[in-house]
DNA sequence: CGCCAGATCCACT
DNA sequence: GTGGATCTGGCGG
């Protein structure tokens, strides 16, 4: 089993952290087994003047725990219906975090299956950062874990980087009423699709 | 394929 | 009351 991400991976500007965490090992314990994926898409939400961050207007309920320590997960409902799954990053009272839009499946396969039977078996059944969080029942009971924790349900172990002219970046995505110059802030960073199961394959022949 | 609407609930400058 | 860091199915080309 390879190191765990620690602590002070985390603690660092979710721009930094985001382009870190493409090719890294997301894993989600559940009833004893291993589920786990590539990380293969990322977002960056930094700081009260990144006006689409959910703490730009300040602490609230919701978002309590992006102001707290790097490495905790923020796990939040939207849309009425889908969670999504973020890491906290940087420092105290600094909120930031990196949203996990998409996963390349390495290990519980069966498992992920039986939660998202819809579309499993389809190219798209993970591409999304909904659809992962549903694959790896990661819901609001998650919110404020810290992915660094020996005991953790939920944790990043070390994969492999992609090559760097594999990676694609890009504005971030549904963020359509945030102003510029947040609005193009090249904040999302993709792994070609080749590259990623490349990646993969590597991982589970490892 | 692409585009669009509907689903459905919670937090809130 | 409003508007989401979304997904899906249906319809059209």
């Amino acid at each position: 089993m390879n190191p765990r991400l620690d602590r002070s991976f985390f603690d660092r500007p979710a721009p930094v952290v985001a382009p870190a965490l493409l090719g890294a090992v997301m894993v989600r314990e559940l009833d004893g087994v291993r589920l786990s994926g590539l990380v293969t898409e990322v977002e960056a939400y930094q700081g009260r003047e990144d006006l689409a961050c959910h703490g730009r207007h300040g602490k609230t309920a919701r978002n309590a725990v992006m102001f707290g320590k790097a490495g905790y997960a923020y796990v939040y409902f939207t849309y009425g219906m889908h969670w999504l799954m973020n890491v906290i990053c940087d420092g105290l009272n600094i909120p930031a975090a990196v949203l996990i839009r998409a996963i390349e499946p390495l290990e519980g396969l069966e498992k992920m299956r039986s939660l998202r039977e819809r579309d499993f078996g389809k190219a798209s059944w993970l591409n999304g950062p909904a659809k992962l969080t549903q694959a790896m029942a990661i819901t609001g009971a998650l919110d404020g874990i810290d992915v660094c924790a020996e005991d953790s349900l939920l944790w990043f172990e070390q994969g492999i980087s992609p090559e760097p002219d594999q990676v694609q970046t890009s504005p971030r995505i549904g963020i359509n009423t945030t102003p510029e110059p947040w609005l193009s802030m090249p904040w999302r960073w993709k792994i070609e699709q080749n590259e990623a199961l490349r990646l993969a394959r590597a991982i589970i022949e490892a």
